[in-house]
DNA sequence: CATGAATGAGCCTTCATTCAT
DNA sequence: TATGAATGAAGGCTCATTCAT
């Protein structure tokens, strides 16, 4: 475009190129700032029981930075939530990659993976629930949406254990899946429902081996003894 | 003021207990007006997105009147909780009730009827999740106390279910009923997940099928056929 | 409406009139505190350099009691205009009636009216100008309507005067109605350009006598000597 | 970076000069480039309306640069106001000498630039209002300074009309030539008052006219018939 | 010269709560 | 009891200005 010999253009190039990196590294390092600070906070009371001054504060920016990385405080509660489903689908394929192939055993690991998740996250978890009445429906929307990715895992792992005959015939996968995603979120919001030396561990167990329970076809029982038998201890 | 005569000090007895009587009524059909509107007005956005002032508008009193029968803001939320898990606790009662006296019968009822009070009152039932966060501890343990009272007819009739060797050996029955609690409130929070067609009927048929599958001894399955079978059609 | 004995309803009828008079009264003092320490304050600066706390301390009232009787900032600069506008009215009803039936001697008393009120109200009068760019379309529509309106009463003089033949034949009076509104709202905005000891007065007469000399007919003007000739001095 | 070789002295020298004169040349693009973007952005909502972050972006620059070239956001305003004011004043040279010596003429010819320039760039127009009052004294002064600069080349001319005996005696011409630029400035803030077409040429005409018939002496009226009897049609 | 990320004071507005009537 | 006018702290957000690069 300029008359400048062709070393300059691509030195100009360049350096632009490293510019844009720079800035995008930059706002990725802000964001994560600003998304932790939101987590810490949230641990009690909802979001709109912090303020931006506040979340500023504790993540050490500026109020207007905050502006220039989020156009207004519902997009930071939006990328909170995104950012948990972000981590819960990771850990998901993660841990379900490692379960191998047997479609039962994978979709335990999905569950417990997704039970893990939440327990470290539990603040974040909570938006999910708190927040939704608050955001216009557009941000509604997305989140739904996003929730809706962290089903899918679920249901496929329980599609091929249908199709390997692992399952009872007519077992409702679409409902398994959506209950073991509720049972996941669940852990995050109401632990307080199970004794003190109940942690997340036998929350897991207890609940695989009562929702396979419900599906496992008779003959695939002996297969899984080790995750429908180890016998749950009664909470109380 | 009055046209009370003779025997006066009779009189003003008696007249002081109806004061007293209409003071109570009163009190509890301003308290009700109160909590009518908040349910209203919580519709759309949590508890902390309506005034007290609007919603004084909505009860037709004045902000001072809700100051006098609840004390602050955070009273009313409890109240309009509270409210709720009275009308759960009796609508399973009356439903457990007439279900007679089979345990399995009465816990599926007991569900059923937990699940309807939460579609009927859907705005109410977001509360419990989205407020708790934003009340002090003491509110935050009442509302806890009381959710946990919902759960306890629904434990009793699994535990009969037991004595009754209706169920497998080392069924978790605390899990169960919990897990039957948050199917049920889960229906007034996540409902969306389901196509439009599906209401709470089915929602209660499908997941009692699959809780019962979990629990229900061998033995027992022919005799409650009719709530395990009816072929839970795939939700999608 | 009650079954209560006449004197009791009337009375109580009664009190809920006095009641309203009592607000009635109450808005309109609060109003007048408002508006007045706006107008104080604006000073210097245009209205958006008056900050709503500010504009409170001054009133002696608190911030939310405007946001009670005025919707929003801007509701308080419309009103500001609007009450200028009527003010300025008034002062020309007033003084054109003592003008007498003459339509020449009545349009001059009105422009005489006008230029007194913008004098003593030059803050409010800066108003007109500064804002206006600043509101939404319709308080901008609102406040041309009532622009307009203080054009009326001239042109109506001057039409009278036209009917009686003493203007000269083609004399635009739609012009020379707006010629004189702006020269008289011009007294607020530029008096600066005038010599110290240059009063409110000598402007007004200097200004009508100009005007006066390009529409009157000749045969008007021994007439109206005294408002034409009183040698105007130059204005250094 | 450059290829300059021998007379190095010399060449530095020039190369000096060269780059000074880049400067300078780049000086004056960028202030235009910033001016014009002010006056863009003025047109609807006064200045404070344009936030120097969005008169960077308009003017393609960085908000930094602004504050190179323009210490503050006040000597923007200042800088765009004088701007109009000089172009007012080459407005009014330039045809006002086209006009030929007749003071009248001229008179007349430089009212017309005047208002063609307040036509064609009425939002700068208004910032001479509406902004005065939010800047600082010493900018006020300059403001008024400039505007003043503006009232002259009117009052010579008027002036030389009265020389030549063309004026009635005792015309009051700086209140003649202040009257002129009043009108002038108000067709840019106040043209909504007459109808839609009604333009600058139809408004320069009527007030050219109304204004001559205040002063021209009776016997050059039949000189000057042309710009005072072009019956100016009633507007509305 | 030029950039634009960063700052933070300050703005408009809301709303829980009080209290004189 | 009941009212609702009044308060004022606090919140979300903007934007003039600075400064390291």
């Amino acid at each position: 475009m300029s008359d400048a010999s062709g070393g300059e253009g691509a030195a100009l190039h360049v350096e632009e190129r490293v510019q844009q990196e720079i800035r995008d590294v930059r706002a990725r390092w802000r964001t994560r700032q600003v998304l932790d600070a939101a987590v810490r906070l949230m641990h009690d009371g909802g979001f709109q029981a912090v303020s931006m001054q506040a979340l500023a504060k504790e993540a050490n920016v500026s109020v207007g930075l905050i502006y220039t990385y989020f156009g207004a405080k519902e997009d930071v509660v939006v990328a909170v939530v995104l950012d948990l489903v972000e981590q819960i689908r990771a850990a998901m394929d993660a841990r379900m990659s490692d379960a191998g192939s047997d479609p039962v055993e994978r979709m335990v690991a999905g569950f417990g993976a997704y039970c893990s998740v939440m327990d470290s996250q539990r603040n974040a978890g909570l938006l999910t629930y708190r927040q939704s009445g608050e955001l216009g429906q557009q941000a509604r929307y997305r989140l739904k949406d996003a929730e809706r990715t962290t089903l899918v895992p679920l249901r496929d792992a329980a599609g091929e254990a249908v199709a390997a005959g692992l399952f009872v015939e007519g077992a409702d996968i679409d409902l398994l899946a959506f209950d073991l995603m509720i049972l996941a979120q669940t852990w995050a919001l109401k632990h307080w429902h199970f004794p003190d030396d109940y942690d997340v561990h036998r929350y897991v167990a207890a609940q695989s081996a009562a929702a396979l329970r419900s599906v496992l076809a008779p003959v695939a029982h002996p297969r899984y003894r080790h995750l429908i038998s180890p016998s749950v201890p009664s909470s109380s």
